[in-house]
DNA sequence: ATGACTGTGACGCACAGA
């Protein structure tokens, strides 16, 4: 089973890019991150058109998250974090696909940091943790994916000394990071290549891309019964090489059936 | 060190992103 991550940066200015690449790639499992749709203007039909079936929790203008199936049954679990009713952001949804708990994630991105979005950012960690933590405790395979804002180690970064004050490198969030994985989760990229450079995202900027300045912030961290499971994983990273694409590229990984 | 790009909502420019 192939299941794949992506932060398309606005799903509807996107779909071209989305349709092409889920045309290419056929992932059995697709999650979004960033749709920047609200609930109503989510593209059902044409993701349907292309063969998957779809849950979401959009927000007007910011932040939204979807699961997308091709051929496969989806059962929803949640659509928020649990911990603070009063968090009313999009980041989060939750599903069944095959037996695998799906978490699909839009980690706070924190600037300025230090500031109260930093704060949000760790307060979003904890809960995150926390629910990891009971998914752990539940003994179910579990996939935790998306974009988590975290560069993990300086290996994830093009220039990490230009980093050390960002919210998505500074020592807490890499702390949270390391707390997190250290549950028990593995960090399935990193299990398949321990010492290569692999970016996931790109900055708009300064031919970013074309300078192969990048980042490694989108992830997937698999419960002790997926582990054994992985037999690859990769980035489509020519697709950030596409025109009006986002400033992400699609990340994958396949599991033993 | 700074500013540069992009999507959204509104149709200016502000805001957020990372």
């Amino acid at each position: 089973m192939k299941i794949a991550t992506y932060n398309v940066n606005g799903v509807n200015g996107r779909l071209p890019v989305l349709l092409r690449w889920l045309n290419q790639t056929t992932p059995d499992v697709v999650c979004l991150q960033e749709l920047k749709a609200p609930q109503e203007k989510f593209p059902e039909q044409a993701i349907a058109d292309a063969g998957y079936q779809a849950i979401w929790h959009g927000q007007k203008s910011w932040n939204g998250v979807a699961i997308l199936t091709r051929n496969l049954q989806i059962k929803e679990i949640g659509r928020a974090l649990p911990g603070d009713p009063e968090d009313m952001h999009s980041r989060y949804i939750e599903a069944v696909v095959n037996g695998i708990h799906i978490g699909c994630l839009y980690l706070p991105n924190g600037n300025p940091a230090p500031g109260p979005k930093f704060d949000y950012k760790l307060q979003w960690f904890e809960r995150l943790k926390s629910h990891a933590a009971s998914l752990l405790a539940a003994g179910t395979p579990v996939v935790l994916t998306g974009d988590y804002n975290v560069m993990p180690t300086e290996l994830d970064v093009y220039k990490p000394e230009r980093w050390l004050d960002d919210a998505l490198f500074r020592p807490e969030t890499r702390a949270a990071f390391k707390d997190l994985v250290d549950q028990g989760w593995t960090d399935a990229i990193r299990k398949l290549y321990p010492s290569q450079k692999i970016y996931t995202f790109w900055d708009y900027f300064r031919d970013a891309y074309g300078r192969d300045a990048g980042l490694r912030i989108d992830h997937f961290l698999l419960s002790p019964q997926l582990d054994g499971r992985l037999l690859a994983a990769g980035v489509d990273r020519n697709v950030r090489g596409w025109e009006k694409t986002s400033d992400h590229a699609p990340v994958w990984i396949e599991l033993a059936d």
